[in-house]
DNA sequence: AATGAATGAGACTTCATTCAT
DNA sequence: TATGAATGAAGTCTCATTCAT
């Protein structure tokens, strides 16, 4: 865990850190940046960076820790009260919402590489399943409140397809190139299509 | 005359080479893969394993040969003028084989490490590009068939929204822990789903 | 402030694995010793040898400008207007210092090892051309002065005995085990017999 | 030492192996060629070679051994009494005949390689040094016949000074690149100012 | 004899980490 | 605290040599 350096320098130091350590992981990949490399990027020696930090793998926790912070922070506009009665009266919005905000976040372009990282380093994939978690219970909430407690059974696997078919319509809008005008018609055909399937599957 | 059975050596050589390594692979990663514990646990020496493999590379360009091998032999099944005909008569059989070609698909157990080094190994980023266009392609032809060329531009948008949603069920099915009810109740559903959004998008 | 003396700790460890490094190369052979020898005996760790030097063909690369810039050094003296004087009034003279130098040059001592690599190392070959270039300009000079311009043609044939026939005497001399006696006989005599050349196809 | 093999084919095999091996050293150098690609190059296998040959010393051992008998075949020729009669009575045609024998013997092609390895091989340095006394004693032979027992001490010095300039004379017009005039001024300038030298030394 | 697949010691090199200043 | 030279374990790969066929 990163130290608590009270010292303004100290903490812009870390910052840099990791901040350049995020940079080369995205730009390469975890396993061939070296500490030497993140040090001399960041304008730092390498001795401080391992003051800051234990090792190789703390860097690569502290940057999880954030993403994770950062998720929650974007997660939290949207998994309210407000949101429910959103889901309830007009899904489009709602999905629009939820996507949007998947893929404004300025964090999830760390996404693919905590993927990657997942089977290798354990708390990315902590940070993973946490975060596929909480977006599969928001849909099963939502889905839960709107029906005032109809079949469980079929609700979870609802909300399962739901989950999945939103992270893959996110995934394509992020790491997929397009024109603004082909984006705009992913996005817009991927929300129609998640609104009929739930629409298909809840009313009546 | 000798060579034969020597010819056969060194394939089940090589094969228990490829085997472990794909193992180790998807155990750990690449990266923290050795060649020296590749070959022990192959069981040949190190030298073996360089006299088969030019580098490290190699044993991984190999793996990915063969997994775009085992790809297009399982796609062949799929990419025919039965198979256009079976999607214009019955959606839902027809998605159901895609979907249990893919994951059956004895190879697709090394997908998701695929999709790990495609940011890192360029040959990773190829085979994963490559098949990703051949899916896509598929439901673009198959619908295009169906609708005997109706409008293109929203075909494509459609057969990019079937494509990232039949994979993502796929993943679904292949790396998250079910029980095989829950398992058969996803896959029914997200087929239906599917059929639901493919029958709104080009009838009527 | 700290680094000076930093920067000469530096230094002198470069200067040790240079010299190790020679050292071990003229009892030896380059392609024979190791890096890891070079390390060990020159008193630093083997990661200490690389921080200083890209690879081993840089340490031979350090070793060889250091020897042309030490020929070149020693080259200087030799290569003046007052040297083309002398070799107008006393030929003898001028030919025992030209030796003199050539033999004490204290980095002379490589030449041989350097002869040996210049079939594998370009670099190498490169210096050894370069200093061959050198001294047989500095004969033809020589002549050309003294003549005031003769026949070039003869010139070049006899600056090319010259040389030859004086680096021959020059590795007699350093490479040839003789008592000291015996050495300045063969000086002496070498010395009468490349005059005797010089006036016998120059003078008249 | 080589076997002596009684079969054609075996003297075949071992001939293409030490030719190959000779022209690999030449093109390339002793260390840097393995034992594999001389055994590939040579159309043999590799366990062929190594039941010809103990190891990949005893390769340049065997060739070392065919150039000092190919020196010695040479050599023969020069090292008669007829020889010191045209010393005596023609001391140009004598020494063109030395310097055309060392030329031209095939196997003085090997010779650079030799002295590149005699630092590091022993064999190479006995053959290296075996030959150069051995032309040395025949200068010395020579001067002593001429002279009939004159100064001996003298006579040692001037054989080495004879000795040195002619093997540079032969290794200039060996490995200078030069047309056939400018070889053939060099060979003639040499000649001569080889002859002054010793008649400047000997005769009154 | 001949083969060439197999061996493994050891070469070169990297890089996470330490520690004296 | 900050520095960065120094470390050396460990990784990739080569090649002289062996040995079962």
């Amino acid at each position: 865990m990163t130290k608590q350096p009270t010292q303004q320098r100290a903490r812009a130091k870390v910052r840099r850190i990791l901040d350049t350590a995020k940079q080369l992981f995205l730009e390469g990949n975890y396993f061939e940046v070296t500490t030497n490399q993140i040090a001399r990027e960041a304008g730092v020696s390498i001795g401080t960076l391992y003051t800051y930090f234990a090792d190789k793998e703390a860097i690569l926790a502290a940057l999880l820790e954030e993403y994770d912070e950062s998720f929650n922070d974007v997660f939290a506009h949207v998994d309210t009260q407000e949101s429910f009665n959103l889901f309830r009266n007009d899904k489009k919005e709602w999905l629009g919402r939820l996507i949007d905000q998947l893929v404004n976040s300025e964090d999830r372009q760390f996404h693919l590489q905590i993927e990657m990282l997942a089977r290798a380093v354990p708390a990315a994939r902590q940070v993973q399943e946490r975060h596929s978690e909480r977006i599969k219970d928001l849909v099963h909430q939502c889905c839960l409140y709107y029906t005032n407690g109809g079949d469980v059974k079929n609700l979870k696997t609802l909300s399962t397809i739901i989950f999945d078919f939103t992270t893959a319509l996110v995934d394509e809008l992020l790491y997929t190139d397009h024109t603004s005008q082909e984006r705009d018609r992913i996005r817009q055909s991927g929300i129609d299509s998640l609104t009929l399937i739930i629409e298909r599957n809840i009313d009546q």
